[in-house]
DNA sequence: TCAGGAATGATAATCATTATCATATTGCAA
DNA sequence: TTGCAATATGATAATGATTATCATTCCTGA
């Protein structure tokens, strides 16, 4: 038993951009757990965490998760091993990952938000969300 | 039988940093082909490409991949489809991307190179390359 | 209330990447 | 130069995250 809640439901109010359709239970429930992480979760992260709770199935989160994006309301990025991890599009977390051992730091600055907006502009695209990451080694894994 | 030619070999001369371990023959030729590509390649993708001049296992590329990047001579991004491309460092190339049909423009700027000098002192990291896309949804795709 | 369409869940299928292991090559010491 | 240990290679099996499938359930609007 999933519960609608539109109190964060995107932008209808203020209706900048087109209208957005309304979330279905499983998306609505996906984008709460998403909205209250600190951290980017994997699908089966958000399985493990949402299955106590509300049962949910992984095809489900799945299907959630690549609507959201598509409405702009998720974002995802990439880890070393091939998971995709996502969080809410309000954050932007941006990190320094060693290619050995796979260590992520996170980097509190964004020099991207001027250049997306004039991307905005200058092209065809309604852009939602940006990834930046930096790659190297860390002193640990130096030879 | 492949044949090293180490003309553009990382920088051994110069010795800027760690001195480098020779390439061994796969690395070589992954490596040589990669610099006179200009657009990224998928393992698969160079795979077809060598294995009729130069034989090589599809197993040897994957290796030779990863090891150039700790080597910091190539660079790696994730597309939507899950297949990782390589490209050689050299080349810094960024790409706006849509979440729909997965048309992928280039975006000639890069306002990335100087936070990465930046937090290539702050840290302990040594930095080979950052990886920077924007997503979003093309006109075509809009609803 | 009922039919058509969308959403869900369990599970099978996909496919890029990794692990395995036997063989080939390389670098170096004797 | 020879012999050997360490490393690299290639074919292939195994892995694992994601996607496709399909039967069932839920919604919605006439
Ligand atoms: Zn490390
Ligand atoms: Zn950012
Ligand atoms: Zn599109
Ligand atoms: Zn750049």
């Amino acid at each position: 038993m999933i519960l609608k809640q539109d109190a964060e439901s995107p932008a209808e109010a203020t209706s900048k951009g087109p209208p957005k359709p309304r979330l279905t239970a499983g998306q609505q429930s996906v984008l709460d757990v998403l909205q209250h992480q600190s951290q980017p979760l994997s699908a089966q992260a958000l399985h493990g965490l949402m299955r106590r709770q509300q049962p949910i199935g992984l095809a489900t989160i799945y299907r959630a998760l690549d609507a959201l994006k598509l409405l702009g309301l998720v974002q995802h990025r990439v880890t070393l091993t091939g998971e995709t991890l996502y969080s809410a599009v309000e954050h932007d977390h941006h990190y320094l990952t060693c290619l050995q051992c796979g260590v992520s730091v996170p980097v509190d600055t964004c020099p991207v938000k001027e250049l997306e907006a004039q991307l905005q502009g200058a092209s065809s695209f309604r852009i939602y969300y940006h990834t930046l990451e930096f790659f190297g080694v860390c002193d640990q894994c130096e030879v």
